[in-house]
DNA sequence: GCAGTTCGAGAACAATCGTTCTTGACCGAT
DNA sequence: ATCGGTCAAGAACGATTGTTCTCGAACTGC
């Protein structure tokens, strides 16, 4: 019963996270996003809420389609060096990669929620690095948590300042890094 | 001639720095401002123009006082190590200490200006780490400036993260990074 | 085909935003 | 002592914010 809707709930909330990812939650506005999504106010406000609420949701869908997937394939990887460039490249490509970056540094502060779905998510990425590190034989397996929490801050911190420096900065220092706790120092052809 | 000012600028900015860094940009409206500072509307746009202008003027002098200094010390320093465990315990602490990472992750992607000043300060760090990395003699010395952006951006990552994480897991991170890339493999008392 | 319900379009809401104006009070130079 | 100029205090500005209301159109179940 009653007219069907005919707007793509989920092509809505693609574009509103992506819009979030640009300009952050307070930087885009109500109208940016009916004018973006295309849909109508009442509409947006009859199926979310509120800005707010779609912003949850587009934040939770980022979570579950890209993060948590993200996090489950760096588990998998067979060495912390494939595990770091696979976390780095994944995260700096997509257009809305920057949800849950923006979120940690602009809301999480300040909106429990916010926080408790940022802290699931980093806290997926770290426990990924720190099951590949402690799976590792290299120097890298005693160090443990803090590491793997310094290492996905490594690639939040690239994605953070490549928002705005040039280009594709991210990969080569991702490499470099992970390049820095790959060898396990005896068969590393140095001198033979 | 006329009366003289009876506010001082320097507190102003600083307690203006201070909620810019807690609350950001957008966050921070004039009004908290003048009662936090004390001062009057008038005298504030009288001596910074606007908003904006407190704003420019808050982060270079944060980078004046705080980032470059900082980038002083951590190309004085040593060794890799000890570079990277100064440069995160200093980013740390300090009340202000998240402006600059604020002012990347809000407000540099839109505003030229801010985009200078926040490239200017990641530019000194980066700078600073990458001429302690060459003049060391560890496996690090190899990777040049790639690194040092990588490592950077993990100090910056762990200052963003611990806006909401419990505590103090920073230093504790950092410092597992660093000693990730501190042995020279040869002088580690393994087997001897 | 009619009733009931939901949707889409746009005006309108109060609140807040950054900014400016008006009004006296105060001070230093003449 | 008086005048010119800068100050502080607060009201007020238009613009924009997020949200709600009203209205007519569109569709399904009886």
């Amino acid at each position: 019963m009653g007219r069907p809707r005919t707007f793509d709930e989920e092509r809505a909330v693609e574009s509103a996270a992506e819009l979030f990812a640009r300009h952050g939650y307070e930087g885009t506005s109500v109208d940016d996003l009916v004018t973006a999504i295309g849909v109508h106010r009442g509409s947006l406000y009859k199926v979310f809420g509120s800005k707010r609420g779609l912003y949850l949701t587009a934040l939770r869908r980022h979570l579950d389609r890209h993060v948590l997937p993200l996090a489950g394939r760096v588990a998998a990887a067979p060495d912390p060096v494939r595990a770091l460039t696979a976390a780095a490249d994944a995260y700096d490509s997509g257009p809305a990669a920057g949800l849950l970056l923006l979120a940690q540094a602009e809301t999480a502060h300040r909106d429990p929620e916010v926080a408790a779905l940022t802290a699931e998510g980093f806290g997926a990425l770290e426990e990924a690095i720190a099951a590949v590190l402690a799976a590792s034989d290299g120097p890298a397996a005693e160090a443990g948590p803090d590491l793997a929490r310094a290492l996905t801050a490594a690639v939040l911190g690239l994605r953070l300042r490549s928002r705005t420096a040039d280009a594709a900065a991210g990969p080569g220092a991702a490499r470099a890094l992970a390049a820095c706790l790959a060898p396990p120092p005896a068969d590393r052809p140095t001198g033979e």
